[in-house]
This record gives C-alpha cells, sequence and structure tokens, in this order.
DNA sequence: CTGAAAGCGCTTACAG
DNA sequence: CTGAAAGCGCTTACAG
C-alpha cells in the first residue's frame, strides 16, 4: 500500500555492476559506453523498472526541457488552438509544456512568468497583456530567458513575435464590404487601452500620417485597417460607427452591439474584429431577430470557423491560429537551442472566408 | 549580452553573513528565524534579486508543486474550459500545470504519463481513452501517483473520478423530446468501441436488464439514457436512428447526419450526445437547409453554450465543465496533501437548458 | 534560534 | 571506454 520507493540511477550502476556515472552515460545518451556494458546496464535498468528523474538532471544541466507559456486566457478559442499548436511541436521534440493564464491582468502576467522562472523553464511564449508597461518582460529578456510573443508585440522589446497582419486582413475585409456597395459599415472592437487622446483624435490622425502599428494592440491595428479601407473607397469615416466593447466580453460586445444596430445610425453592414467580438454580435442579431444578409451584412473575423455553421452562413476573416503556436514554438526552440540571429516579428496572413453572404445594402 | 549568472541562496547566505541553512529558512518559509536575522537576509536577497529554484528544491523536498493533466484535445471546448477550470485552483494553490494531449490514442497516452511522470508531477489528472486496458494507470497508481480521473473512469480502477450524470441527463432530454410528441428521434453520438456485441445486442439486452454504467464510456451512457426515455416512455427503439459516428468528429458527424436526414426514416427530433457532434448536425442541417424547429427539432449536449448563438435558438443540455475542472483539482490537491479516503467517484449533474425552440413534430 | 554536514539523483570534468 | 570525485542549489536532521 505505501509507495515503493524509486529505483535510482545507483541502484541500477550497482545491479550493473558499474559505476554511477557509467550507469548515467549508458541510459541518458551522452558520453561514450561499449556495447556490452551499455546492455548490461539497460537490462538492469529494465529489470528495476528504472525512471529517470528529470528533476535531478535539470538541476545539473540548467535545462528543464519545458517551456512555459502564458496565455490570456486558455478556455478562450483561440488560445485553445494556439496552445494546442505549441503542444504538438513540444511534444515532438520531447518538451513538456507549463501552462498559465494572464486573464489580460499585468498583475498576473507578473506572477505567472515568476511561477515559470522559478520551475525553470529553458524559455516561454507570452501574450503580453500591456504592449507598453512590460518592464518585466525586458527584465526577463535581460536575464536570459528566450521569449517569444504572441498575438502582440510588446513596444522596444527585443524578442521573437509571431503575429497576423491585423491591419491588412481588416483592410481586405472591410473592403470587400465597401466594394459590395455598403456605405455604412459598423466595426466592433475591443478597443480598451490608447497610449493618448480620444478615439476621434485617433481617426483624424491616421487621415494624414499613417500610425506606426508596431505600438498597437491587435484591435486597433484591426481599427487601423478599417479606416485604410475607407481611405482607400474615399468614402467618409462616421466615428459613431465605431464600437469599443473595452473587454474581451462577448457580453459586453453584445450590448454594445445592439446598442449599435438599435441607435438611429444603424449600418447595412457589421465589422467584428475578434472571434469574441464576433460571438457577441452574433448574439445581438438573435435578440433583435435581424435577417442576415437580407437586413445586414456581417463579416467576421472567426478564428475557427464558428460563424461558419451560422444559418445563414456569413463571410469571415481566418486566422491561421494554430500555425502561430507552432510557429512561436518552433522559433521557442530554436532559441533555446543557441539560434542567436536578431529577434524576427514573424507575421501571418489571414484568410478572407468569402462565403454567399454579403448582400449589397438593403 | 551574456546571460547574468543566476544569484544562489549561498550568495544571499553570504551577503547576510549567515549559513546557507538559516538563509533557506528565512527565504523558503520553514523553521524558524530571529526577526533580526530574516529581515537583514530579505534585504539580501531583494538587493541581488534572489529567485528561488525550485528545482533544487523539488530535488531535495521530493514535491515539484506541479500537477500534470492529459487531456485527449486541448483544441476541443470542453477540455479547453476543464483546463481552465484546474488552471484556476492551481494557481491559487501555488502549483504549475503541465499539459500533454493523447489524441484519444492510448500510445500517446502511455507517452504523456511517461514525461509527466519523469518530471516528478505532484499528481495527475486524466481522461482514460480506453476504459479497459487501464494497465499502465494501474500501475501509476500502485506507484503512488494521486491520480484523478476526469469525464470517464476506467473499469475497475481504484483512482478518484470527476464525470457527469450521462445516462440521467440524457435521459431527460430525450424524454423532454418525446413529451413533446415526437415518436422518431434521432440520436448522433460517438459510440466508437464497444466490449463485446453489436448495437442491435446491445439495444435488446438493456431493454431486460440494466447494464453497469460504470463499464461504459460516456456517449454509450448517453445512449443508454436514450432507451431508458423510451422505455419509460413505451415508445418503440428504431436502430435505424442511432447513428454511430466511430470518432469525435465534427466532420464524420456532419456526414452521418446528413445521412441520416436524407435517409427514408427521417426522424422529427434529434439528439445529440456532445458538443462535437453537435457542431457536426449544425452544418448538416445547413447543407441540406432545413428549418428549426419548423422542419426538425433538435436537442444538443452544448457544452459551452456555442449552439445558443444559433438561429433559431434550439434546446441545450449543459455540463458544469468548468465545475469538473476546479473539482477534479481540489480532489487532487487534496490527495497530494495526504488525504487517504477511499476512491470517490463524483457525478455532477447536466441542466437541461430550455428555449423555446422544441416544437411538435411536423 | 543558528550552523556544519550530509544528501536529494543525477552529470561533468578529470584521470586512467 | 570507465571510475572516483565533485558539484548543481537547495533542505533536513542533528548539535549546539
Amino acid at each position: 500500500m505505501s509507495p515503493p520507493p524509486r529505483i535510482t540511477i545507483t541502484q541500477v550502476a550497482a545491479e550493473a555492476g558499474v559505476s554511477t556515472a557509467t550507469a548515467g552515460r549508458a541510459l541518458g545518451g551522452y558520453g561514450y559506453t561499449s556495447n556490452e556494458v551499455a546492455a548490461r546496464v539497460q537490462a538492469a535498468a529494465r529489470k528495476l523498472g528504472y525512471k529517470p528523474n528529470m528533476v535531478a538532471r535539470s538541476l545539473v544541466t540548467g535545462r528543464s526541457q519545458t517551456i512555459g507559456v502564458v496565455a490570456a486566457d486558455i478556455d478562450n478559442a483561440f488560445y485553445a488552438r494556439v496552445l494546442r499548436g505549441i503542444g504538438d511541436v513540444a511534444r515532438s521534440r520531447g518538451f513538456g509544456v507549463i501552462l498559465t493564464n494572464s486573464d489580460e491582468k499585468l498583475e498576473r502576467e507578473k506572477e505567472a512568468v515568476q511561477l515559470l522562472l522559478e520551475k525553470r523553464v529553458d524559455g516561454l511564449i507570452i501574450t503580453p497583456c500591456d504592449v507598453q508597461g512590460s518592464e518585466h518582460l525586458r527584465s526577463l529578456i535581460a536575464g536570459g530567458c528566450p521569449t517569444v510573443q504572441i498575438d502582440r508585440a510588446a513596444y522596444n522589446l527585443a524578442a521573437d513575435s509571431v503575429t497576423v497582419d491585423n491591419r491588412g486582413s481588416a483592410r481586405d475585409a472591410v473592403a470587400y464590404l465597401l466594394k459590395a456597395g455598403h456605405k455604412r459599415i459598423g466595426i466592433i472592437a475591443e478597443l480598451e487601452q490608447l497610449e493618448s487622446g480620444s478615439l476621434e483624435d485617433f481617426v483624424a490622425q491616421t487621415a494624414f500620417s499613417p500610425v506606426t502599428p508596431q505600438t498597437l494592440y491587435p484591435s486597433w491595428q484591426r481599427l487601423l485597417g478599417y479606416l485604410d479601407a475607407h481611405r482607400d473607397a474615399q468614402i467618409p469615416v462616421q466615428t459613431q460607427l465605431i464600437r469599443r466593447v473595452g473587454s474581451y466580453s462577448s457580453e459586453a460586445a453584445r450590448n454594445e452591439a445592439v446598442r449599435l444596430l438599435e441607435s438611429g445610425h444603424r449600418p447595412t453592414a457589421v465589422f467584428t474584429a475578434d472571434g469574441t467580438m464576433s460571438h457577441g454580435l452574433m448574439q445581438a442579431i438573435a435578440d433583435l431577430k435581424i435577417k442576415v444578409p437580407e437586413h445586414l451584412s456581417v463579416l467576421c473575423f472567426d478564428d475557427l470557423d464558428w460563424m461558419a455553421f451560422m444559418q445563414p452562413a456569413i463571410t469571415s476573416v481566418h486566422q491561421p491560429v494554430h500555425r502561430i503556436g507552432s510557429m512561436a514554438a518552433e522559433l521557442l526552440l530554436a532559441r533555446i537551442a543557441g539560434e542567436t540571429s536578431v529577434p524576427k516579428h514573424n507575421v501571418l496572413e489571414a484568410r478572407l472566408n468569402i462565403r454567399d453572404s454579403v448582400g449589397p445594402p438593403p
């Protein structure tokens, strides 16, 4: 009933009649061993049911064969799929994955990074929840911990990143709606933090000078694409059609969407800037019993083709989410293995998934 | 540019002018220290930027403050949410979580368990992919590793489990459809493995003797509930309405649903036994342009209220998925802390989420 | 309350 | 190719 004592390499060595050093070499895949001795040691290990203790190995080698992940929220389908990509790569390379959630809270993120550091991960993949205040990330990297950012890239941080072309894909999506004849296109997006100035300032300012998108969060970058498309088509932007939800909450998005659709300025089409916003819009449409696309055209950022199951079908922008994860993991493992080229910002293309459902304005 | 050397407790001790033992006591939260010394050590630690090395601590204490999770597929919303529950509890108790995927493959599951064992997790939470052939789990537990099963419980395994009342909730759901007047109710479920005998045998057999549900997979248990409801209502079961998809694939479910809905025996209502099957059915309904509930009533097992956004709304069975995860984690942590009562099979209730959409048969 | 010593289970130079 | 010794960074008895 009591847990049987674990077998150590010392016991295997004794059983095989060799030193622990030799047993280690025969079992651990390092150093040289004669075939004869190796076989004897392996037989002894099998006989005793020896399992290596990676904790001890980590202590001496200084490497844990583990990567840490700080996701915003694993219960969000985007991160779930990203994690799948990470996990697939990690498994194939014999690495473990430690998962934490930040909930977009800086405090949580710091705690998570702290935990991962104490557990001595060999590197980490993170969704920085604040692209400005990333002092702890800076010191992390200064401390020599390989780090890959995902979905966002903190300003001025010398770390790799894997993101999607937010601005370009949003531009394409909105251009598609404009081309179908829509002139009043709503946008529902998170758009929480802005370094300074109001939304109106932001819109006015970008009409003249191109903003550096590096400093912006994905939702702001997607808004930029929305503005780009309007400028290209020479259609004026109406700020009351731009709706800031303020958080990644489908409930909040639903409320904001209802307000937009019930306002006196009801758009003829709506663009949602991420899967959560899309979720909220769908609820609002169901609440208000609006027919798509007869009464309203919809173009969703739809990470996982959820919306594809909706009746009627809607047009969507599809991100290569699994690829984001696998690419980040591959990059990180390369860094861990000693790849020392300068940090790269990898931007993946999103795909506009045309269906039969963007109609002309009613 | 080179990674600055890590600070160890030895250096902190030197800086504070005490022994490493004392420094450890002041920093590690064990043993006694005078306030004066503790303060001096903490000051030294802060000054040098000391971060404890949990790997070293683990080696000596034999505990890693980490739990391992073997999920079938983190990209499945069910597991993503379960993992959220696990992660929330783990974080609040200072534990890390190592995640692995088995993809319902026994080989993968074994590798995953092996990895977790080598990393010396303090316990693990697992979705056994085979409720019969669980020899490796048996030896795991014999080895003294606290283990909690989730979603399924392997036959005759002396380990805790957290599952939902599959049979009861399916019975209630199907009874609801029967009460609305439906007599031809299709069921779409995974129903892959069966110990022995055909589906027909299974149905015939349960008409007389109650099967022990412990030995069954969730999808079979839900089929049992389907059969229960029919027996209670004295409505004969038609086996051609029972569709075995054979895997947790929404694509396969879609094909099977199309076949069911295009067959000469088209049902007036369909019950889907899990989120993936529900997904597939929705696609089939869109493919065939079937109107719900005018042409077909639908009752879905809908873990995450995905279906709730569908137009029109459908009735669903909602599982307490986050709770499954948090409960499993709490149970596991209690075991790790030394709780030694006999293993418990915890069965959570699923909630029938009535909407306005189950109509009478057309 | 504090320190010297031993030890957790491995790997790593260093001799041979 | 193999072994004796030292050491990774902590914690744990054991004295004092």
